[in-house]
DNA sequence: GACATATACTTGCGCGATCAAGTTTATATG
DNA sequence: CATATAAACTTGATCGCGCAAGTATATGTC
């Protein structure tokens, strides 16, 4: 056995921790209707209180353009978002949640939160707020 | 805004960063000819030095049953891994590294060392293991 | 003001992964 | 021992997402 980089390690552990938290969150938010992905999404516009340009969503969740734009249509058309033009740029199409998209993120708020506390259960409130802090210095 | 759980932020904020991490490690792979996923199979199976049933694989990595069998199958092409049967179990088929899959484990772990501690730059060397140390505790 | 380059998408194609269903082998129960 | 149930895959259909290429608009340069 070679000795192994903490700095490999931790971007392995890191993608399967995701993999893990990610599909059984997927799997409790599949009830409303709606992916992980969108719920992030709702939860970028309301934390934000503005409109979103598709290139600022798709930086933020770490995907393509072409996939946030496929991400995006069922969403308009279930009426989650709205879509409006930006007057000073007429290349960009703003995102904003609609006062139904609001109302559906706050009910599937309190399902996300659950489901998060009962993967996170194992951490402290301390270590989890330590963790999100050094998230921040990576993101 | 109401108050959010910290929970809730750290699913999300782990989410994100795995996305961005896992795409740029991705990339860097990609020259190589293999995807993160089959790097970390490798990893896993240098690391335990034993040979692993589908389903082991299946639950370490995060993903389905059908997943890991359409993963092993062009590695298994390829000559990375070879297959051999379970003797106390015919169900299974064990997944072993082939001699030609270390030397590629081996040549491209130094890219993917090497890609991590960019990736990992603004933590130190003990936020590192204290992360890897905390994520021990969700996976 | 004209032209080149960059930005913000959108669309076609392909890949990787999931789910549901099917097959084979193991295990538990009467 | 027979039957039921579970476990370990595999396969078909499907979906989400990325990449490459195309379009429309903005910006920078001569």
């Amino acid at each position: 056995m070679s000795i192994e980089s903490i700095s490999s390690l931790f971007v392995i552990k890191n993608a399967l921790l995701a993999a893990r938290l990610s599909k059984k969150a997927s799997n409790r938010l599949s009830v409303h209707g709606i992916s992980l992905n969108e719920y992030i999404v709702m939860h970028y516009l309301v934390s934000s209180n503005k409109e979103a340009s598709r290139i600022e969503l798709a930086e933020y969740l770490g995907m393509s353009a072409s996939g946030v734009t496929r991400m995006l249509l069922p969403m308009e058309k279930t009426g989650i978002i709205e879509s409006a033009r930006n007057l000073r740029d007429s290349r960009q199409s703003l995102v904003k949640l609609s006062t139904s998209g609001l109302r559906l993120f706050e009910d599937t708020s309190t399902s996300f939160s659950h489901i998060a506390s009962e993967l996170t259960s194992n951490l402290s409130q301390s270590q989890q707020e330590r963790l999100v802090e050094l998230f921040g210095k990576l993101i």
